[in-house]
RNA sequence: GGCCCUAUAGUCAAGCGGUCAAGACGCCGCCCUCUCAAGGCGGAAACAGGAGUUCGAUUCUCCUUAGGGUCACCA
């Protein structure tokens, strides 16, 4: 049990003089390699009864991304997965970047990683900004690691040099298209290429990539914590690149080593990955190496089934948040596309999802990503909030439209806003009658659940307008008082008052809040001026029979 | 096309041989009510199809069908 050091990499800083290829992109790491010693249970199914997972002591997740600029809603959820599976077990999360493929750079993108792990709580116990035993945590840093692995393969015959040109790459797949076979994959011309032929296009400094040498029959297969044992013919699998030209490692082989090397235990990630798994477990078992337990999850679609994109509407974190989600919401929500709790709750802080998660509850079927339902969890916790933190999150947003207001204003559309609002975007639009009065539209007046007609409104908005006008303290109680007290003396009901009163101000059938809250939003100026110019309509108006 | 995976209401999903097949979102209705929300109550709505195993299949097996994923010197 415990920590055993042990020194992975032998590197003397010197595995470069005799490939001039990599020296260029080589520079002199001295690399220790600490790395745990990982106990697993005997059978071949990682979960226990309990559905926790095993190793409790020494589970480490990690979070691999991409800098591409662009946090998707599927990346976060496999992040958050990660960090749950870690947290439950009381292990670490690790992130890592993935940056070997250089023309896919993107500027700002590793700060814009950090910031959304950091407005969702996602916090990272080793990463390239907190360094961690593992260092360094992003991979074109790693780049002296990879072909000393990748020569290890060569040696022990897993691996072999591939001098095929990528034109004849390309022509080779548009003879197998065209030929009716799609995806045939490399033709393995190189694989079993004399140590003489070698020498001599080595000599001539052709460039190569490193191919991994897969087994021409049998079965590989592997077990997966959520879909279970699958098992793939070798002969499926291609020869794929383990080094490119350029001295980069691929994803698939950048992967393995360096999981390998930080001894991550889970590896958790999309779906999409399950079939190149059992090539990944062929590396693993050509170096020897334990395999670490896959947990791939189901993928997030868009309603039209196929895996969720940019036309399927707002899929990245930042898109989301400018519509006006809140990030608990976003989390809460994603936590349960393709995890559901053994109770029926729903509602779960980033904390009560360490509590309550684990593996064996994940399914497997793709789930539709859902916004009427991320909306409603929004709600949630809209509602949730203090009024005060309400204030704070929603100010913005109206002032927008109102621009600054006074605090009592602010206050009182802020306790309107609070129970209507599922996305805090959808505040303009709800508010913008406040800032400008739309045109009179006479058929707002009829509405027959307040019992209000035309001629009503006729009759009624004069009387009420003189009363307001004389209205000396603009308040909540005086406007109830003289409202309420208008139609009992008139005996009608309350609606047939309040009703012509707030579309005359509001020229709007919906509103946030009624004919009380909206006078005092409007004030009293803006409340007359618009029941006169509603007044003087009606009256010009020709007399109805 | 090969290989892999998946299949309970429109959506998320519970179920892990015997249930009137949960719950949530959305939808509809009622209540509350000065509109709309929020809140409360209620309703419609599902085991893809076919064989087999079994006393008994949503549940186990096989086939069919339908969807998806994957077949790069991308990750």
């Amino acid at each position: 049990m415990g920590r055993q050091p042990a020194d992975h990499s032998g590197n003397d800083g010197s595995v470069c003089q005799n490939r001039p290829l990599y020296g260029i992109i080589l520079s002199v790491y001295q690399i220790r390699i600490f790395c745990e010693r990982i106990i697993r249970t005997s059978g071949s199914d990682p979960r226990k009864q309990d559905g926790t997972v095993m190793n409790h002591d020494h589970v480490r997740t990690r979070f691999a991304p991409s800098p591409t600029g662009f946090m998707h809603v599927g990346n976060l959820r496999t992040a958050l997965y990660e960090y749950l599976i870690a947290r439950s077990a009381g292990g670490r999360f690790i992130l890592r970047i993935e940056d070997t493929d250089q023309k896919r750079q993107v500027e700002g993108a590793l700060q814009r990683i950090f910031q959304t792990l950091a407005d969702v709580g996602l916090q990272h116990d080793e990463g390239p900004d907190v360094g961690g035993p593992y260092a360094p945590y992003v991979q074109s840093e790693r780049l002296s690691l990879y072909p000393e692995y990748a020569q290890q393969l060569i040696d022990s015959g897993h691996a072999y040099r591939c001098f095929c040109s990528q034109e004849r790459l390309e022509n080779l797949r548009r003879e197998q298209e065209a030929s009716g076979q799609v995806g045939g994959g490399y033709d393995r011309r190189c694989r079993d290429l004399s140590p003489a032929d070698i020498e001599t296009r080595l000599a001539a400094g052709t460039p190569f990539v490193i191919r991994q040498k897969m087994p021409l029959t049998g079965q590989t297969t592997f077990t997966d914590a959520v879909f279970g044992q699958i098992t793939v013919e070798n002969s499926e699998l291609e020869d794929q690149v383990l080094l490119k030209s350029d001295g980069y490692p691929t994803y698939n082989f950048a992967n393995v080593i360096d999981d390998h090397t930080m001894a991550i235990t889970h590896v958790v990630r999309g779906s999409e990955y399950l079939s190149s798994t059992p090539k990944y477990n062929l590396l693993y078992s050509a170096f020897g190496w334990q395999p670490p337990v896959y947990v791939h999850l189901p993928l997030i679609v868009g309603d039209d089934g196929r895996k969720l994109s940019k036309r399927h509407g707002a899929v990245s974190f930042s898109d989301l948040t400018a519509e006006g989600y809140l990030p608990e919401a976003i989390i809460n929500y994603i936590a349960l596309l393709g995890w559901s709790p053994p109770d029926n709750r729903e509602l779960f802080t980033l904390e009560a999802l360490c509590e309550h998660f684990s593996v064996n509850r994940i399914s497997k079927s793709p789930s539709v990503f859902d916004y009427q339902k991320l909306a409603w969890f929004n709600g949630e916790y809209i509602r949730q909030m203090t009024p005060d933190t309400f204030l704070r999150f929603s100010e913005p947003w109206f002032s927008q439209v109102c621009g600054p207001l006074a605090p009592e204003p602010a206050r009182l559309l802020a306790e309107l806003l609070q129970p209507r609002v599922s996305r805090l975007s959808d505040i303009p639009d709800m508010i913008h009658f406040l800032a400008e009065a739309a045109p009179i539209d006479p058929e707002l007046y009829v509405n027959k659940k307040s019992k209000s007609t035309l001629e009503t409104t006729r009759q009624i908005l004069p009387l009420a307008l003189a009363r307001l006008e004389a209205l000396e303290h603009w308040t909540r109680d005086d406007l109830h008082a003289l409202l309420t007290g208008m139609a009992e003396a008139m005996s009608v009901k309350n609606g047939q008052i309040m009703w012509p009163v707030r579309i005359a101000i509001a020229r709007q059938a919906v509103t946030p809040g009624g004919a009380i809250e909206v006078l005092l939003l409007l004030g009293q100026e803006e409340s007359l001026k618009r029941i006169r110019a509603v007044c003087r309509f009606l009256q010009s108006l020709p007399q109805a029979e």
